[in-house]
This record gives structure tokens, C-alpha cells and sequence, in this order.
DNA sequence: GGGTGTTGACTGACTAGTCAATCTATTTCC
DNA sequence: GGAAATAGATTGACTAGTCAGTCAACACCC
């Protein structure tokens, strides 16, 4: 359950001893007017935001920290006081996302809704994280998969987490009867994630067509795909 | 450990090309022996080769064009003999790879068989690429696939090409009442693809356990979890 | 006045791609 | 047959430019 919290410890050492931005002893910040604190808080929101529509754009390669800071309409130097490097930004705005993406599935996980409609609110919520927000998402599958090679193992880790949560969720099904065990869990889980992100990749690059009604119709479909194949055989509907 | 290894037989090929080939006249050129057009192709080949190895091991961004040199046993120089840019090597990689793909199906769907088994060799096809050659799969899924962004349109007409003849296999079943019709062709063509590529990256990465039984395993669930999803409800087939 | 936030010119390291020279197989011509 | 010429293959030092990250100084609020 609190699997996930041990490793943010994991990243403390992330601090240099020279640069970077030291922690408040007492991190008590007014409540109500712009404090300091808030507008620090603010540009470095700006930062991430700036990255996001920079990485989407030009890609993560192919842009310069300059063009983050321009986007942001701060000095360069700045990125560097709230960012230890470029990787950084990259890894905060996959970390901040996936970890939403894991606590919805722990949430839905938790109801007590058949299988099928816990698959369909997953399917959901990341169809409605690419519609709210396209270029994070694009980031998100174009960058950091590509790189999972390069970055830590924390990234796998977290990705791995998402696979384990969605078989779960299949595991249970299949006990209750709900679906059949012809199909191991672990891959049901692979197929439906794979499934949606194709969608979302097919979106990306124009392969698919956008807008509103497909991205409902979407929904629906990779549930009833995916679903079709795993509702047990004699099942109710 | 690797780096080394191309220094040691930096000299091996002008050695056997000089001791294999003397002086011969009127152009009779014995069986065996190797032309010149033939240890350029073999060098052009091995250009290739080692940019599979070196894509897969540094990431393509990562890696210097001297890596490829080196790996391949070659001149820095030599490398744009034959390539206009590093570009063109991955691009080179992925579109001698992707049309023996299209090929592929464009085979498969001509002979005589049921929809479920066309989609079974397709995936059959997929897999064994990646059992054969991990790296260049892992480069095309990881460099090309995911980043088809900054690659030219073409790269993204012929991942359409591969979506439109896997959608048309499906029409075509729906038509026969094969395949239901509640699913649309295309978006039953991007699961089926999306399931088989998620599959791969979980081996690439790790996530997934390899093997020959899991890879065999991973053709039947394929087919199974799309199929099953599929499948007229009260088809005969 | 002290400290955090902010600035942007600068540096040091790195690399894609070039090019002039050299080498070798093949062809030409006597 | 063999010398000379040709065409293509091969080499690696070098250029020209890029860009991540640093740093010394300045701005501004408490």
C-alpha cells in the first residue's frame, strides 16, 4: 500500500552541498497575501509548466534550458536554483503525474465496483489526463519511456507499481469469477495499459482523429476490448 | 570492456582483404573471393550492425558517432562515407526493419486463414523479432516509435501503413460476422499493436520475465485477449 | 542588514560533420 | 604481362558550433 512512500527518501541525496536550494528550517508560509515563499513557489510551478510546452514541442533533447527559461519568462540562471539539472525538471513532472495516476487506481481500486467498471474509471482518468493537459502526457510517453533506459530505477519502479495495481485488480476479478484465468493477470494488465497508450500515442502523432466524441468513444472501446476477452464465459451479461 | 574490443581487430579486414585477394586479371574473379563492391556493401553492413548495438546499449542521443565507428571496427571518416548523418543510420535501421514488417503482413493477409490466425502470425512475426535481434527491435520501439516525432513523415506514413492493413484484416472479419462490429476495425488494430509493443518494452525494460515459454506464451495470450474481445459472441467459425 | 530570490554573461566540455591525404582494387592501354 | 591511370574506399585530425551548468553580482522583502 505505502509501498511507493520509502523512495522518496531515496532522492535526499540529490542535494549538492554547494548549489541548490537548502530547506526552510520552519517552512511556515503566511496564509492568505502573495508571501515570498508563494511567488518562489510560483516560479518554480512556471519552470515545470515552461518544460512541460518546451519538452512537447522541440522534444527533451532538442531544446535548450534557454528555451525552458524563456517559455517561463525567467533568467536561466533561475532553472538552476530550483532544478539541479534539466533531467530534474523531466523527472519532477513524471514523478508529480504518476503518483496522481497511482493513488486514482489505489482509489478506484478500493471501491466496491465490479472489475470491468474499476478498468473503465483507470481507462478514464488517463484519457481525461491527456485531454485536460495533451503536452504532459506527450511528454510523459515520448520522453521518459524512451529514457527509462538512461534514468534511475525509480522511474521502472514507479511504472512497475502501475502494471502491479491493474493485475490486482484482475487478480481479484478472476477469484470472484468475474473474469476468466485463461489469461494471466500480469499480461491482462500489459495489454491494457498498451492498449490506451497506443490511443494516446495514435493522438500524439495525428495517426488517430482527436476530439471530443473519440476520446469518449475511446474509453468505451478499450474496455469492452480488453474486456471482451476477459469477462468469464458464463458469466451474467 | 566492449570499447576495447574493436581497437584489437582494427586491422583484421585490411589484413584478410590483402591476403584473399591478389592480382587478378581480366576481371575473372573466383567464387569466394570477395569484390570490391562486396567488402564495401560488408562495411556498409557493419556500419549498421554496430549502430544496432551501440543504439540499444547508449540510447541514440547518447551515444557519439565515433561509438558507432569504433564498433563497427571502422574510420570516424568512413561512416559518412556511407551516411549523410547519424540520423540516417537509425532512419536506414528502422526502415529496412519496417517494410520486411509491412511485407509480412501484406502476406499474411492474402492466404486463406481465419482473421484469429492472421492476427497470430502477425504477432507470431513481431515476437520472433524481437527474440532474434533484441536490440534492433528495442532501438526501433525505444528511438523511432515513441519519438516519431522528430523523425520525417515518412517514418510515421509507414507505421500508419502497418495500423491500415492490420485495420483492414479486421473489416474484412467483421464482414464475414468473423469479428463483431461494436469495436471499429482501427481501434481494434491499435490495441492489438498497442498490446503486442507494451509486451516487448516489458522485456526491454525488464518488466516482464523473458524466455522461450514466455515468449511463446506471450503469441497465445495476445491473440487470446484481443480475440476473445473480438469474436462474433454466436459465430460458429 | 541579512538573506533569499534573481540575473545573464561566461566557461569548459563535448561532438556532428568536413576534408585533404592516403591506400588499394580495378581498368586501360601498350 | 605489366605500367600507368582511374575510381572508389578509408583514414583521423580538425573545425565550427552547441549547450549544460557556474558564478559573481544585484534586487528586493522582512
Amino acid at each position: 500500500m505505502s509501498a511507493a512512500e520509502p523512495r522518496n527518501g531515496d532522492r535526499e541525496d540529490l542535494e549538492g552541498a554547494r548549489s541548490g536550494q537548502r530547506r526552510r528550517p520552519n517552512g511556515d508560509a503566511g496564509a492568505g497575501a502573495k508571501t515570498r515563499a508563494k511567488t518562489a513557489a510560483d516560479k518554480r510551478r512556471a519552470i515545470l509548466d515552461a518544460g512541460v510546452r518546451v519538452f512537447a514541442r522541440q522534444g527533451f533533447h532538442a531544446c535548450r534550458v534557454a528555451d525552458i527559461a524563456d517559455e517561463a519568462g525567467v533568467a536561466y540562471g533561475l532553472v538552476y536554483h530550483y532544478f539541479a539539472s534539466k533531467d530534474e525538471i523531466l523527472d519532477t513532472l513524471f514523478l508529480e503525474r504518476w503518483a496522481i495516476m497511482l493513488e486514482t487506481i489505489r482509489q478506484v481500486d478500493a471501491q466496491e465496483i465490479p472489475a470491468r467498471e474499476k478498468l473503465a474509471a483507470i481507462a478514464s482518468f488517463i484519457i481525461d489526463s491527456y485531454t485536460h493537459n495533451p503536452d504532459l502526457m506527450k511528454v510523459i510517453i515520448v520522453e521518459v519511456t524512451r529514457a527509462a533506459n538512461s534514468f534511475g530505477q525509480t522511474h521502472l519502479a514507479q511504472i512497475r507499481q502501475a502494471f502491479t495495481l491493474i493485475s490486482e485488480i484482475v487478480t481479484k476479478a478472476q477469484a470472484d469469477g468475474e473474469f476468466k484465468s485463461q489469461i494471466t493477470a500480469e499480461f491482462a494488465a500489459i495489454a491494457f495499459y498498451g492498449a490506451i497508450e497506443q490511443v494516446l500515442t495514435g493522438w500524439i502523432f495525428g495517426l488517430l482523429p482527436r476530439g471530443e466524441e473519440h476520446y469518449e468513444q475511446a474509453k468505451r472501446l478499450v474496455v469492452e476490448t480488453i474486456c471482451g476477452g476477459l469477462d468469464a464465459p458464463g458469466g451474467g451479461s
